[in-house]
Parts: structure tokens; C-alpha cells; sequence
DNA sequence: TTGTTCTTGTAATAAAAATTTCCATGCTGG
DNA sequence: CCAGCATGGAAATTTTTATTACAAGAACAA
């Protein structure tokens, strides 16, 4: 009747790890297919999840029982039961008690903040450079590096990763200074660099940008209403507000502006974008079947 | 055979509630059970789903006759795709149709989208998670350890970055999974996990959650609204929006919400953050003096 | 009240699904 | 090269589940 106790995992997902060791080649195969798309390849009929994982119905039933359950209907009764535990801890974990200081909203007033920050910066951007960057991220010919100071660090990571997903050749400087002069030595006339570089503006980041430019890189930059001395070699300069009154510094408005750039982009090489992403899709599934051995 | 046009609502949840006003009494009790645990009550068998709602089976087949589906079976497979398309990352979801120089501004726009995003997302904050949340950062006695998957680990470094800003014993987990093992180890009992997971929730960054869980580590959870699995094991959970009307996925509300926990966290201890910044002022002065020679 | 219509559940029936049986196939070790 | 064994699917069988037919009961109008 009940699922055996021995069976240690409390999801069904944890089972299928725990026992893909013992599972047959064809019994592997809908085990990782329910692992992609978990959990409604299990919520269908026998027949329907074992054409998607291409085996027979059997196998699936073989499975399952292995997973420790005693019926198929056992097994989706325990994909329900997590699916519905799931979605719907959020709901039944807002209580919205105000419990904030005195009188004040900490979050309403920042959010408030932020987003008028967010507005009169975007409202500001020069809508020709916004194009002429975009045009020069999505351009497959030119190798695009993005490097960042001490805390911009983490949005040239942000735009790099984004980046990554749509077009080959984008490099990320690391926060390690001794490996700078290799990635100086890859760009070459007409490649692009982004700079992220904020008020105490950092003379490392400063010097890399002014030597890419001397060669012949395109510099583009993005700095708060200080502006970074590197506008003096940056070929489009993206300066948005970054001080909130009253608080710390927010990298909202700067995100925000670093996003639609990525979005413009794909919009832009939609076509090719698309394929590539599709065969990333490919191949990272196929690493991931191979682990699972 | 196919499910009629007349019916307008694209999801299950919309035909539901365009019909609503012409089901009957004891129809309806069905279809409102359904809404409230969506989608999990209609991929139950009709004797299940009609028990759950306190009716007869017959009941069940006249609704969903009467939202449009020819079948029982037509009607779970609705759910499952609506389902499997949201909790599958959208690989290749079309971006806004090229909005070049016609017209339309595209940073206008992308700027209005991602501001109700942050603005409905803030909103549905509960407070008294937040204050919770701020609190175990800010509480010096514990470690704090941030971790991100493939693309949100830039806002794990984005806190990260900010909190070693404010306080000692901070630690990012590197991208380098073989080095996760020694984070896992330094992690005790009460220290905190600062976990990033969006859709696509990433296996290897669930394990790890779990793992530190298990170790009776307090977990924060920063989630978009399909809410990863690490949500259970996590004691804070915060749910924001990060889907973008037909565009790429947006962070910014996700980093809006980092970054209010990072002014409360620094306003909250003021003092003593303010003479350690003071001392790390002290010392880069040095360094780089030294450096500088 | 009484006839009519609209709801809704019970029980019978049909359809579909899960489960089992059994045999073909391919692999391993002697 | 063959015996023995594990594997996996086709087809038969059984069970479950959806679906339909029908009748009881409620609501309403005249």
C-alpha cells in the first residue's frame, strides 16, 4: 500500500538520484526525462511519458516500481502532493504583517527611491548611443570584454553571462589583477570593451580601459553622474544615478540600463541568437545525460 | 475535437474566470477549488478532484464541458502544458518585435516594464520576512555564505560584495563546483545561506541548499515567482517577478530587494559598520601606498 | 398547489489506462 | 560458438477511470 520506507528520498526527484545507479540504460532514459522537465512528463499517461522518453510503456512501469512506488498512480499522487506543497508555500507565507519600525515602510520608501532613480536616469540615456552600443555588442565580428571595480564587478559579470548566451566571443575580466595583461593582448582594433566603473573610481580599471582604447578597442562605459575619468577614451558613455537620498548607493538604474542594452541586443540578432541558444540547450543536455552515469 | 475559439482565456485560470458567471451553483464549487490550488486539483483523477471539491463526478465533466473541453483528458493536458511552459525556462521566447526607430521607444518602454516589476514585486514583500532576513545578516556570531546559479550568481556576489562591505566572516560560493564540498564543511550550525535560484532551477544549487539545511543552517531564498525547491528547506523565502512581457528575464527587481536588505542591514548597524568601514578605509590606504612606491 | 425546468447525484456502461505475461533480442562468460 | 541471463517491447488481460443515462429533488411561475 505505502511507499516502502527504505526509500530515503522525501522528493521524488531525490529518489530518482539516489537510485539511478541501478537503474537499467532504458530505465535511465525517463528517469533524466522527468528530471527535465519535472514534474509533468510523470503527470501524464504511461503511454504519453514513455514516448517522450522513447521507451515502452512497461519500462516506465519498471521504473517506478524501482523508485519504490507500488502503482503508477501511487508515483503521480506523490508528484502532485510536492507539486501542490510547492506552489503553494508562498501564498499561505504572506501574511503581510507590517512588522516594520516606527510608523515608516523600509521597503515602500526604497522601492519608491529607486525607482525614480531608475526613471530619470533611463529618461536621460541618449537614444542614438543606446542604438550604436547595441549595435556594436550584437556585432559577431568584434570580441567584446567587460571588466568591473571593486563592486561594478558583479554587473560586468551580470552583462557578461547575458551576453554569453547570445553571441560567441565575450570574456569576462576577473577580479584577479594578474591575468588583466592577457585579455589587453586578445583585444584588438575594433573589439569592444565595456567598462563599469563608479564614483572612487579605480585607477587599475582606469589604466586597462585607456590602454584597450590606445589600441584601437572601442570603449564603452557605464559610470554614475561623477563620471569616470575613462570617458575621456570612451567611445559611448552611458552616466546614470546611482545615489538614493538618505542611503546606500544602488546599482538599480544601472542594471536596469545593462538589461535593456541585452535585450536590445537580442532583439536584434533574434535569428541568430535563437540557434545558438538552442544548440547551448543541446549540448548542455547531453553533459548532463553524461553525468548522470 | 479541438477545443473551440469562442473561449477566450489562454490559460485554464482565465476561462475560469470568464465563465464563472454562467456556472451553477455546485459547478462552481469546483472551479474555485481549482484556482486555489492551481493547477494540482484538475491533474487528479475526476473521483479525486470531485471528492476534494465536494461534489459528484458528473459534476466535474459538465464544468469542464462548459469551459470548452471536449474531454477530461483534454482538459489535464491544458493544465500540463500551461504548467510545463512556465516551469520550463522560456529557451527561445521571442523578443518584442523589432522597435527600431519606428515609433515606438524602446528604452521608454523596457523602463515602464521593469518598474512595475520591481513595484509589484516590493509589494508583495512580507515585512516581517524582511526584518528576519536583516537581522541574521546583520548579526555578526553568524557566518554568512552566499550562492547563486549560472546567471543569478552575479547577484550572489553583488551581496556578497556589499555585505563584506559591513561586516566579517562572508563568503561567496565560487562557480567552481569542486570547490563547494570546503564551503559546505565551514558552514554550522545557525549560520546563514543566502541562496539565489531562479526558473530553470538549478539541480547543484538545490543539493547544496539541502545539504546546509540539513546541517541546521538558516536559509534565505531569493526566487522568481515559481518559487524553487530549495523553498523548502529555506526559513526566509522571498518571491519576487522577474518575467518581463514578452522580453528577457529582468534581475532588477531581484537586486532592488538585495539591495534594500543591504540598507537595512547597514542602517540597522550603523555603528559598528561605520568604524569598520573606517579601519578598511585605514587599510587600502596603506596598500595602496605601499603599492604605490 | 401543480406543472415545468433546471440541478445534481447514483448507478450503469463504455473507454482508456495500467499491469502482467511472454517471447525476441542482445550480451557475457565459458 | 553456445548456454544462460538480463533486458525491453508487443500483445493480452485486468483494473481503473471517464462518460452517459436517468431519476430524484429543488426552485420557480402561474
Amino acid at each position: 500500500m505505502k511507499e516502502e520506507a527504505e526509500f530515503t528520498g522525501r522528493s521524488v526527484a531525490e529518489r530518482i538520484r539516489n537510485t539511478l545507479g541501478r537503474l537499467t540504460a532504458s530505465e535511465r532514459r525517463p528517469a533524466l526525462t522527468l528530471l527535465e522537465s519535472y514534474p509533468v512528463a510523470g503527470l501524464e499517461t504511461v503511454a504519453q511519458f514513455a514516448r517522450r522518453a522513447g521507451v515502452s510503456g512497461p519500462t516506465i512501469l519498471r521504473l517506478t516500481a524501482k523508485l519504490g512506488f507500488d502503482s503508477y498512480a501511487g508515483f503521480q499522487q506523490a508528484l502532485r502532493d510536492e507539486l501542490e506543497s510547492r506552489l503553494q508555500a508562498p501564498l499561505s507565507k504572506a501574511p503581510v504583517a507590517s512588522t516594520r519600525a516606527e510608523g515608516r515602510d523600509f521597503i515602500g520608501d526604497y522601492t519608491e527611491a529607486i525607482v525614480g532613480n531608475i526613471q530619470t536616469s533611463m529618461a536621460q540615456i541618449p537614444r542614438a548611443e543606446f542604438e550604436a552600443a547595441a549595435g556594436l555588442l550584437g556585432d559577431e565580428k568584434r570580441r567584446v570584454v567587460t571588466i568591473g571595480g571593486r563592486f561594478t564587478h558583479s554587473l560586468a559579470q551580470h552583462l557578461y553571462l547575458h551576453l554569453r548566451e547570445l553571441r560567441p566571443r565575450v570574456a569576462l575580466v576577473g577580479d584577479q589583477t594578474a591575468t588583466w595583461p592577457e585579455h589587453l593582448l586578445d583585444l584588438a582594433r575594433n573589439d569592444v570593451l565595456v567598462v563599469f566603473d563608479i564614483r572612487r573610481f579605480q585607477d587599475d580599471v582606469v589604466q586597462f580601459a585607456k590602454q584597450a582604447a590606445a589600441g584601437g578597442t572601442h570603449v564603452i562605459l557605464f559610470t554614475d553622474t561623477w563620471v569616470s575619468p575613462v570617458a575621456a577614451v570612451a567611445t559611448h558613455v552611458f552616466a546614470v544615478e546611482t545615489a538614493l537620498p538618505s542611503s546606500w548607493e544602488s546599482f538599480g538604474a544601472m542594471m536596469a540600463l545593462s538589461e535593456a542594452l541585452i535585450a536590445r541586443v537580442h532583439a536584434e540578432r533574434w535569428g541568430s541568437a535563437k540557434s545558438r541558444m538552442e544548440r547551448l540547450e543541446q549540448i548542455r543536455r547531453n553533459l548532463f545525460r553524461a553525468e548522470g552515469q
